[in-house]
DNA sequence: ATAGTGTGTAAGATGTTGCTTAAACACTTA
DNA sequence: TAAGTGTTTAAGCAACATCTTACACACTAT
């Protein structure tokens, strides 16, 4: 999840992801559309979307292509889906109490 | 969402959003929990973790209480979530074509 | 006021990241 | 073989992140 979180916080290297989301690219076409940067800029960060197992590579004669492999996200997605819906009960429950209070149906259990 | 996935790349500020993602937590019990380093130091990871706006502060006499805001989650959850999510989805529709081709009964869910 | 407790800020050392240019590798084609 | 194309690796550098120590701030309580 370390490198997958890592990976992810750089803002080329998402847009990089969302390329190859659907379908196979060449490291030059990927290259292609990041006018600003250099090519081996470009490499590099393939290197580290596949280190952190975030892309699959397939070589093809000359070509590498670049596909994104869902399943390395699966980590870091239970852990912000965790922080962010626990986390958001939480507040739903809150909301209900003071729904409660509000209508003279308290639940003292539920008071901190 | 840029701030809040550079925010969570980092393990000791991923650790500190578990403690204080069902409670408020004071900046010295939060301290207490990281023996291996100064409190400085993760008085800046808190500041970190402010100015993306995925925890919030109240202050009660002399001290800060922190707590998880899960809304500031919310564009990194959903950028992960579809990435994916979409991606999984294209991998059972390959799989459902590989069925039709094979005439097999193999079920893709096992490779989550 | 003064001292004590909880916390944040400043300054600086150190390691890491992301970029560039130049060179090398790998495969294709003449 | 030699030249051409696609891509990565190497080396070096500037910017940034994270840590530490020392200090400052804010509030509490003698």
């Amino acid at each position: 999840m370390d490198d997958a979180l890592r990976a992810v916080a750089d803002p080329t290297r998402r847009a990089i992801l969302v390329l190859v989301r659907d379908r196979e690219v060449s490291a030059g076409e990927i290259a292609e559309r990041f006018p600003e940067i250099s090519r081996p800029a470009v490499s590099q960060h393939l290197r580290t979307l596949t280190a952190a197992r975030l892309v699959d590579v397939r070589r093809a004669g000359n070509r590498r292509f670049y596909r994104l492999r869902p399943e390395g996200l699966a980590e870091a997605v239970t852990f912000l889906e965790t922080m962010w819906s626990t986390s958001l009960s939480r507040l739903q429950h809150e909301a209900e109490r003071e729904e409660r209070a509000h209508t003279g149906d308290q639940d003292m259990k539920g008071s901190l």
